[in-house]
DNA sequence: GCCAACGTTGGC
DNA sequence: GCCAACGTTGGC
């Protein structure tokens, strides 16, 4: 079982976006960072855990808990000519840009801002989230990392 | 809206 | 392979 934090700016698809899809499912499109790319292709499997953050928003952080819900599998945006995501260089028998699909779990009983998060720095370590410069829209969150910050939750 | 940080592109 | 230019992310 591996833990993740996935961002996903609410303007565009927000938790309760994801809430309210069809089996509570969506596949994870549009990622078009290899790291973070290759943390999907190469590291998730179903029933990983995963924070879902929102980024780019009035009070960015830690809003749910949702799901790995899908083993990887090509993202089809990219050979979409009408998708944003397309990618033209993306050859269809090596596809570039994999997936997988997220559910959605529940709400946090209150949003864990950033601003809260980084004032726990020192006590979550090595946490790429709160490293400065970070722009990376998938990260791994370590066992220890998750159980804190969940307990955060009640503080 | 600003801008720092970072990734990608493409000329050489 | 280097690196300047450019585009994007995302906090503030």
């Amino acid at each position: 079982m591996n833990y993740w934090l996935m961002k996903s700016e609410p303007d565009a698809f927000s938790i309760e976006d994801l809430k309210s899809r069809p089996d509570q499912t969506e596949p994870w499109d549009g990622v078009r960072n290899y790291q973070a790319r290759n943390f999907m292709r190469d590291a998730m499997t179903v029933g990983d855990q995963v924070f879902f953050y929102h980024s780019n928003c009035k009070v960015p952080g830690i809003v749910g808990v949702a799901e790995v819900a899908s083993k990887p599998y090509p993202d089809p945006t990219q050979f979409d000519p009408d998708s944003k995501y397309h990618d033209p260089k993306s050859d269809p028998d090596k596809p570039r840009w994999i997936l997988v699909d997220i559910r959605y779990r529940r709400h946090l009983k209150r949003v864990l801002s950033l601003a809260e998060i980084k004032q726990h720095a020192e006590a979550l370590g090595d946490f790429a989230l709160v490293r400065k410069g970070n722009r990376l829209s998938i990260m791994p969150v370590e066992k220890e990392q998750w159980d804190y910050l969940l307990g955060l939750e009640r503080a």
